[in-house]
DNA sequence: CCTCTCATGAGAATGATTCTCATTCTGATC
DNA sequence: GATCAGAATGAGAATCATTCTCATGAGAGG
């Protein structure tokens, strides 16, 4: 999808394959801002969402309302994210999918495309 | 869960209930505005809210970024909505909410939530 | 009526994201 | 290596939904 190969495009991808959990824009912005790498707040925002149609880093909104990235596994799978520490597991569920398409299509429903997220909090942030 | 009986809240209360899809905030607003029964944005953005906290009505966030509520059946339910029209329709599955909560304990995760939302192009604005 | 609060609303503030557009850079070509 | 067209960048302005501020207004009980 991107056409030309810059350092700034490949300063984000960088961090994004660094890390294991979403993270926001500003936030990879800072990130590459602190460690001297510099690249403009309007193009880390263009890249992601660059990332973003081709299918190259999953999204994700947050109940903050800020949108977040992920470097993913191909494959269309969903996300189960701890709420303290971002801990994200991808998950799949053949099952559920098809309930989904059936469900939909039981309603007259096409072109049918559908988000699931579960939150909750992991092993390691919860106490006892 | 709302202490005091105002004309502004009735009027809310009022427009939600005379529609069967999520509306947002803004709109609400117009629309009371329209019918010469003026509430502030404020005051509208509040009372939704609290709508929204006391699970009188569900709420769900566009892809335009935009918070959209609906007074909604009680019980736990999802919701399948046109892209084009708006039109909802609830559902339910059991089996997916057991999986949800199954994938989650399986990798550690307590006090889970969900979100689930299929949507698509309904009947009535699919051409042919 | 009185008063004690909570509620309201106009407008400012916030905060993430997008847009503008002059400048810089990449990649292909010579 | 030198050129060039078009793509990419980025600083700052603009957008837009939502929240905040705080002076004023209005429930509810006495
Ligand atoms: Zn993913
Ligand atoms: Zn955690
Ligand atoms: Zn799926
Ligand atoms: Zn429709």
């Amino acid at each position: 999808m991107n056409q030309r190969a810059t350092r700034q495009r490949r300063a984000v991808d960088a961090v994004l394959a660094e890390v294991d959990d979403f993270r926001g824009a500003q936030e990879i912005h800072d990130v590459l801002r602190r460690r001297g790498d510099s690249v403009g707040l309007s193009t880390v925002y263009r890249t992601l969402q660059a990332l973003a149609d081709s299918g190259e880093v999953d999204v994700l909104r947050g109940a903050d309302g800020e949108t977040r990235y992920r470097r993913c596994s191909q494959g269309h799978h969903h996300h189960l994210v701890c709420r303290d520490c971002g801990r994200t597991v991808e998950v799949e569920g053949p099952a559920v999918e098809r309930w989904m398409d059936s469900v939909a299509a039981r309603h007259g429903f096409h072109d049918v495309a559908h988000t699931l997220e579960v939150i909750g909090t992991c092993a390691g942030c919860h106490p006892g």
